[in-house]
RNA sequence: GCGACCGUAGCUCAGUCAGGUUAGAGCGCCAGGUUGUGGCCCUGGAGGACGGGGGUUCAAGUCCCCUCGGUCGUCCCA
């Protein structure tokens, strides 16, 4: 019996992988293009971070952390999201500055999976620290809105605000007090929530309190935090980005206030649909033990967004054969000058028959075969046909895939 | 965490309801033939202790229990 792989962890490898590839590449230069570089935090932190930082009230934290003890007993734990092993990384660095940093890799939640919900999960994420700026917003969304058009997912924006520490502790008493009086229209497991994360049910799907009932956040920002919606906003516009105010979107984790937002795939029919989100955390740095830090970010899911845009699976650029006692060494001399042109190219590495090749060379969809007979190669693509030396090699790899050189 | 359905070759599945000779098909894979040196077609071959464990029975892929895994919904969130 062959071991399997834990509960709601997969194995990316080929043929898929060459789409990660593609999207992971896509998101390093992107990300780089906005003056963001590369931040590698550790897989798992002590379990006290995501405590504080997430919040303890939140499931993410209470149900869902792979939590365990080390040699000496301490308490650590996978992370089950980026932002607050970034925000401590920053703290740790001496707290003080801008910092524009992305991040790649696996996040790990204790859940039951279902289509784009894993246990290991890849997300890819930005964190702007240290700018209270509602550029610094847009800037990020932007982004966001780049990466998502450049991987080819259909979506729709969803943006909120939560108000500061000024103005979202009114709006969250009224809540409670309106919540508590249609108690009768939330769903089972929301009804002893209420006390303790009420904006929880503002995005539960089965809690059906009366809208008209509830207060909107809206009405009561303060001065300063309306201004700075405005300011978003404004910028979204300017950018031509399309977005919904949606009043009900408040976002999972605890340390979000002010702007949040969301993008959720169109395509997707499962209830997993939301692909990306993020906002503002100007409260985080304190609850981590820091000076008051203003920043802003967003994780994205790569797992969901594929499922969203699959793309197509990419096939080798040239497939050598050889005949007439061409083995896959001398194979190997020809290949090197194409690969060289950034070709992707293979071969047979076993010893086979030509017809056998050939079937290799069709199954492998590469674009041309190249029947390697002695002096030259002979390169097909379809009908057409084009017999070349090995010292022209490199040149025409440069020339077969460029349309502007070639005539 | 809760509920429903599912688990037989690499893949998609039939066979399970009415237990009974060496467990089947298509696709894929390998070899050969044909061919315009591969893609179509033809022939042959390899590959499965039926997710795992226990029980009932003369006999279990088939019935019962447990367990692991998958899918979907709920919950949660990217």
């Amino acid at each position: 019996m062959i071991i399997r792989s834990p509960k709601g962890t997969d194995v990316i490898g080929p043929p898929r992988s060459a789409r990660w590839r593609e999207v992971l590449t896509t998101w390093e230069n992107l990300s780089g293009s906005y003056g963001y570089e590369l931040i590698i935090t550790p897989v798992f932190e002590f379990t006290e971070l995501f405590e504080r930082g997430v919040g303890e009230t939140n499931e993410m934290v209470t149900k869902q952390m792979y939590t365990f003890g080390d040699r000496r007993g301490r308490s650590l734990s996978l992370r089950p999201e980026g932002t607050a092993g970034v925000m401590r990384a920053y703290l740790a660095q001496g707290g003080t500055g801008r910092w524009k940093v992305a991040y790649s890799g696996p996040m790990f939640r204790y859940e039951q999976p279902q289509g784009g919900r894993r246990r290991q999960f890849w997300q890819i994420g930005v964190e702007c620290v240290g700018s209270a700026s509602a550029a610094a917003d847009v800037e990020v969304i932007a982004l966001a809105e780049e990466f998502l058009s450049a991987v080819g997912v259909e979506n729709e924006l969803l943006i909120n605000s939560l108000g500061d520490g000024d103005c979202r502790g009114a709006h969250l008493r009224d809540l409670k007090a309106a919540m508590v009086r249609s108690i009768a229209d939330l769903c089972h497991s929301h009804r002893d929530v209420v006390e303790l994360n009420p904006l929880r049910i503002l995005d539960c799907t089965l809690c059906q309190p009366d809208p008209e009932a509830l207060p909107d956040i809206a009405d009561y920002w303060c001065e300063a935090c309306r201004d700075h919606f405005g300011e978003v906003r404004e910028g979204l516009d300017g950018l031509g980005i399309a977005y919904r105010r949606s009043s009900r979107l408040v976002r999972g984790l605890d340390y979000y206030s002010r702007t949040t937002f969301e993008y959720v795939a169109t395509t997707l029919e499962t209830s997993q649909s939301t692909v990306l989100g993020g906002g503002r955390y100007d409260g985080l740095a304190e609850t981590l033990g820091g000076r008051p830090v203003p920043g802003v970010g967003f994780a994205g899911g790569i797992d969901r967004m594929l499922l969203a845009a699959p793309g197509e699976e990419a096939g080798l650029d040239v497939f050598l054969v050889g005949e007439g006692g061409i083995a896959a060494l001398d194979l190997m001399e020809w290949a090197a000058p194409l690969r060289k042109a950034g070709l992707r190219v293979g071969f047979e590495l076993d010893a086979r028959s030509v017809k056998a090749q050939f079937r290799a060379a069709t199954r492998s969809r590469a674009r041309y075969v190249g029947v390697v007979s002695g002096l030259g190669v002979e390169m097909r693509e379809g009908r057409g046909r084009e017999t070349l030396l090995l010292e022209d090699l490199e040149k025409w790899g440069t020339k077969a895939f460029d349309p502007q050189e070639r005539l």
